[in-house]
DNA sequence: TTGAAAGCGATACCAG
DNA sequence: CTGGTATCGCTTTCAA
């Protein structure tokens, strides 16, 4: 439904003052009407104790008056640098990175910093392109998840002379600073914390993107210590499209039809294995009793749902902070480094197997 | 844990190349190097089929070499306008706005604009200080959450001269564009559905945010519905926090002990669905046949908990596109238009009540 | 098809 | 404490 609305703006007689084609005042406007140097408007507002106070008064009314907002093209062109940071995710999606990005955003604030956001969703082409448009902005420092990049992108990173931070993966070589943690730990994790409650035959299921690297690694860990624990390979069953509840449900019923013997699912994400309860559900399983679920990110909901998800709780919040300390320290001239940030494992009932099997069974 | 890195970026001789503090190649180092002047560089890239093919093709190389990412500061300075979109949001957790964002980035970026993230917590102050910083990039149209602005930021908006196109509500007075739905009659409609339902003691529960303007339309809508239909007052119990499981288990507590006749609670979201749901289940209260809930916003979770929540679904991903098409067209020269996007509510079984008791019961 | 020169709006350095 | 002046990197006439 459209509403076309007359374009007319008064409420009141300011109405004027607020003509759209005026051009935006400039420190020069400010000038003139205070009849001062351009120069000293500029330093009233970056170093007000340099200006006389009778003086400062005037130009705070004029700029005041006039609406003036700085134009920080111009401050960034002639100044040494901007008060940009680039932040490029990868998702915006399902809360995975979203109160990353809030902390982050407001931890920059606090130092005056600006986010300009990009979203590859998991392309590399779209990856580069935002990169490069990223920079082209002169920006202060670029925040970006993941440390596996095309080959490209870490030229240009490099190139750009400014602090880049990798957040939420740790766990390979680095371009500058780094603040995460190593992914193939925790599928490692999962598959321990499956084979001590008795599940034996393990299997991965969700989004699996070709460019998820993360998602990669986990299922790697999970694999290798299946392995290392000598029990049935890990079966699985993905797609690599964007996690969500139907796409859980979907591949649970895929999954139970080709290997009915399953005891034991690892989603890619809370999301996933809110569908693949639901999918069990529908077959009859019961979980934790038949099947044990168990998933990664620690979704809101998932305390909520019922049996309560076991996952892994990634420490967003810390590694928001973390970064826009890291990216203050950098531009300051603190030196790069690698910070792991801890994750927790959160047992819920989704695992809670109350027969234990012995750990020579499979 | 922290662990230092050895700063040297050197796998291979391109370190070289990639030394940090060498100045950023501009349209003058490449002119230079190809020995043209810098504005034919300048149309090679704005205008390509106005310079020699050859030329423009050495022009390509030399800038592959150097890695030059032009620097739109300066662009944008000279130029009319920039390829900034800025845009204000008041949340970034749980799902809330993080599609609207996604699908408008996206769509932004088909059209090459880049957008400049700002979130206001809902807090006002910040706000000012978001939106002032915003126009200081120059941006080229500003996209807001809400229409209930303090008076200041619409004067700055409108003042800027550049299109607003306002998100998510569209109930009242509008600076430029607008696109979203009425909460007051999603407030309504979630009273008319718990009424023809057979429920008489609503209840209102969660997060309320002093500048949640939204939530209290959907409030009153509720509120009015009510007394229309001529049922006892709403009871709210509400915290000004932002909403969570938690919150939701704590206030479904609080209310069932101070309002022990409570028969539905719609929620301000999702989350707290979730915990006042957890909670009434810990009360031994059964959802829906003793209390009917229902909330706002459909989480991914929604139709995954026990019992699947009744829930209005926003259409989010409109919202983002069309809000990219509008900021699209204004830029064009189009003409301001309030778009309203429709909602839907959703209805599953956590107010499935079997027993539909006659309509004057209350 | 290409080049020279004048801004864009601030900052920074150096005088006064 | 205040005011010139060069400068940042690019776009935009206007000539050649």
């Amino acid at each position: 439904m459209t509403i076309s609305t007359k374009a007319r703006d008064g409420d009141d007689d300011r109405s004027a003052s607020e003509r759209k084609d005026r051009p935006a005042p400039t420190l020069a406007s400010i000038a003139d009407r205070v009849g001062v140097s351009v120069n000293t408007v500029s330093r009233a507002l970056r170093a007000p104790n340099t200006v006389r106070v009778e003086l400062r008064k005037r130009i705070n009314v004029a700029m005041e008056e006039l609406n003036y907002v700085p134009n920080r093209l111009a401050g960034g062109l002639s100044g040494t640098r901007t008060d940009i940071v680039g932040v490029v995710v990868t998702s915006l999606y399902y809360s995975e990175f979203a109160s990353i990005i809030d902390t982050l955003q407001s931890s920059l604030l606090e130092h005056d910093l600006q986010v300009m956001l990009a979203n590859t969703r998991y392309n590399p082409d779209q990856e580069m392109k935002l990169v490069r448009s990223i920079l082209s902005w002169r920006p202060a420092a670029v925040a970006i998840i993941g440390i596996d990049h095309p080959p490209k992108v870490v030229e240009l990173l490099k190139s750009s002379g400014i602090p880049i931070i990798e957040m939420w993966d740790t766990s390979g070589p680095v371009i500058d600073t780094a603040i995460g943690f190593d992914h193939q730990a925790v599928g490692a994790a999962q598959a321990r914390h499956l084979i001590d409650r008795g599940y034996r035959k393990l299997a991965f299921v969700g989004s699996l993107r070709e460019n998820d690297r993360r998602a990669r690694k986990r299922l790697f860990g999970l694999e290798t210590e299946a392995v290392k624990a000598g029990i049935a390979p890990v079966v699985t069953c993905t797609e690599p499209i964007g996690g969500s509840p139907d796409l859980g449900e979907k591949l649970a019923l895929d999954l139970l039809q080709t290997h009915p013997g399953i005891d034991a699912i690892v989603c890619n994400s809370d999301v996933v294995a809110f569908g693949v309860m639901r999918g069990l559900r529908k077959l009859g399983k019961r979980v934790p009793e038949d099947i044990g679920v168990m998933a990664f990110g620690d979704n809101e909901a998932a305390a909520c749902i019922t049996p309560p998800l076991t996952t892994i709780r990634p420490d967003r919040e810390r590694i928001g902070r973390l970064t826009a300390d890291a990216i203050v320290a950098r531009i300051n001239g603190g030196e790069p480094q690698t910070t792991i940030v801890d994750w927790k494992l959160v047992a819920r009932q989704s695992t809670q197997r109350d027969t234990v099997e012995p750990t020579d069974a499979g």
